[in-house]
RNA sequence: UGGGGUGUCGCCAAGCGGUAAGGCCCCGGGUUUUGAUCCCGGUAUGCGCAGGUUCGAAUCCUGCCACCCCAGCCA
């Protein structure tokens, strides 16, 4: 249930549609640095740029913003990618910054003829010292005067190598006493003697941010710059660069707030340190926020554009609770995922009037949707079902097995509980009886079980790990300052059950386990399961 | 104390002068061989606070308050 809504970006887009002021149609693009992997806040970005584009029959530019060589990397371009599509979107065209780099130098020389933009040679620590501070104006450069023609013959020798690493920047001429702090002569270029990923050696002055993006979206014809709410400030100076520059199109930027989820954190920057600290196994551990680690999980990309749908688009500031994404994860999977039995603390049960060997039993994969079909069930007289499915002093309205009480098993006998094995405190095996006549789907016996309970034969059930997965932070709002003392110490634990033979036979990755919740076969070990998330419990 | 933003139910979020949508969570009840799903029903006399304008204000005006962002040659 994927229904669009108006938020206020959609809003202010059908206005221009209606009013004709786009004449080459809605064009967005998702705009991420290659540093890093993609997490779920993205998908919200991803949903809203690709989301208007489709809703409005345009299209969606995918541009990699490599404008710091220092910080990228050829593989987060690959996985980006990857994790783009797998949400389900389709970008029209694969865009790089770096692809206008020739261009962006005309435009810096332009504005440098302009007399908007100088190169100045002061240090960043004396830039610093001049920037001034939030109550105070800034100092203008002493270099702010230089002639135009030393200007273009500085930056040409600073393109030409002749400079070190931050002896020159190309600065704009703007307002050193501006309330806007980005507005006090901001660097446009710095000198970065560093080999980029795609155009190697050929540069070593690479354009920053404020100028390249508005430049890039211009020359792509965006309709709609789409970008989260820090970029506020930063909006005068996207209108200043493509004003002054003369580019001849003006896109309008519009800014909503990033998505904040409870229990984990949601920047690349931190998202890096738990990997590089090696507090989770890689950017795909389940226990991350990151689209790679969502699918290892056994997170949909539906759930994701359910969820991203849900929380529709505002400027307000916001933490989203654990639980809406939770809901849209068995709302999908609900649906699709094929049901098995899977026990992860097996309490041994023997049916001590058992004769028949092993019995094939059969039990559909999905009791509401008989178009998944049906599985074959081993049963025998040595079982397994839950440790929590006994107890030795029920409460009240207790729905499954105690001494001397009846429970059926899903889809086979109903038994009753003769008999507790006790090692110490612990239950070891329960000795139980089966009713002949109590088979599903031909039951005659006339039995009243206190509840439905699952199970798998002993001997033919697989054992297999079972990952299972709490929140990787305590705190609802973890911190940069306190990021290691935030984290849950109990976020993965790992248990050895068993699953019915078809779950392992069967093609699906994402299965429920009646009862327990949804799990998906890990990608990288095998018996091994990933506990999505478990099913709502309703008592 | 400068500039830019935001404040509607526990969490999201509609609303744009006519008397508080919806979703998640939660609480009742029904169906059920998953204590699941599904289905019914309930949950803000209140919209950051205080004044004002108006027949009428979450919506307009004034003044406060709270929170977020900005002083990278990161994006």
């Amino acid at each position: 249930m994927e229904q669009e809504s108006r938020d206020f970006i959609r809003s202010r887009i059908d206005e221009d549609v209606q009013s004709g002021a786009l004449p080459g149609g809605v064009v967005t693009r998702f705009p991420p640095e290659p540093n890093g992997y993609l997490h779920i806040g993205h998908a919200k970005s991803i949903c809203l740029n690709f989301g208007v584009a489709v809703e409005n029959a345009g299209k969606t530019y995918l541009r990699f913003d490599d404008t710091n060589p220092a910080k990228e990397d050829e593989s987060f371009v690959q996985a980006i990618q990857n994790d783009v599509r797998w949400l389900g979107f389709d970008w029209a065209h694969l865009t790089y910054a770096s692809d206008y780099f020739e261009e962006l130098y005309q435009f810096a020389t332009n504005l440098i003829k302009y007399e908007k933009a100088y190169v100045c040679s002061l240090s960043g620590e004396e830039m610093r010292k001049q920037r001034g501070t939030l109550t105070e104006p800034g100092r203008n450069s002493p270099y702010r005067e230089r002639s135009v023609e030393e200007n273009l013959e500085l930056f040409s020798r600073m393109r030409a190598g002749q400079f070190g690493d931050g002896e020159q920047v190309v600065r704009a001429k703007i307002d050193m006493s501006s309330a806007n702090i980005n507005m006090r002569d901001p660097v446009l270029y710095r000198i970065r003697h560093v080999r980029h990923q795609r155009t190697g050696d050929d540069w070593c002055v690479y354009p920053l941010y404020d100028f390249t993006h508005c430049i890039c979206d211009a020359l792509e014809g965006i309709s709609h710059s789409l970008c989260t709410l820090e970029f506020e400030d930063h909006r005068p100076l996207y209108d200043w660069v493509i004003e002054n520059a003369n580019v001849n199109y003006h896109p309008p930027q519009i800014e909503f707030s990033r998505l904040g989820l409870e229990y984990t954190v949601m920047s690349k920057r931190l998202l890096a340190r738990l990997v590089e600290e090696g507090i989770v196994s890689g950017w795909d551990d389940p226990r991350m926020p990151t689209i790679a680690g969502l699918r290892r999980r056994g997170v949909t990309p539906a759930a994701i554009r359910d969820f991203c749908a849900r929380v529709g688009v505002t400027k307000q500031e916001n933490r989203v609770e654990m639980n809406l994404l939770d809901f849209c994860v068995r709302h999908d999977l609900e649906k699709s995922a094929r049901r098995g039995m899977g026990v992860l603390e097996p309490l041994k049960v023997t049916l001590t009037n058992w004769t028949e060997g092993v019995l094939q039993l059969e039990g559909p994969w999905h009791a509401q949707n008989e178009a998944l079909g049906s599985r074959t069930l081993p049963f025998s007289g040595t079982l397994y079902i839950e440790q929590s499915d006994f107890s030795l002093a029920p409460p009240k309205k207790w729905k499954r097995l105690a001494r001397g009480e009846m429970v059926r098993l899903r889809y086979g006998f109903i038994i009753r509980c003769d008999e507790v094995v006790m090692d110490g405190d612990q239950v070891v095996e329960l000795k139980c009886s089966y009713f002949p006549d109590s088979r599903s789907g031909e039951d005659t016996s006339g039995l009243k079980p206190n509840g439905v309970v699952h199970w798998v034969s002993a001997d033919q059930a697989v054992a297999v790990k079972i990952y299972e997965y709490e929140r990787l932070f305590q705190v609802a709002d973890p911190t940069a300052g306190s990021l290691l003392d935030d984290l849950n110490p109990h976020s993965v634990s790992i248990k050895d059950g068993f699953v019915e033979p078809a779950i392992l036979a069967a093609q699906d990755t994402h299965f429920q386990f009646e009862r327990q919740g949804y799990f998906c076969k890990d990608s990288e070990n095998e018996y091994s399961f990933n506990k999505t998330v478990s099913l709502r419990e309703g008592f």
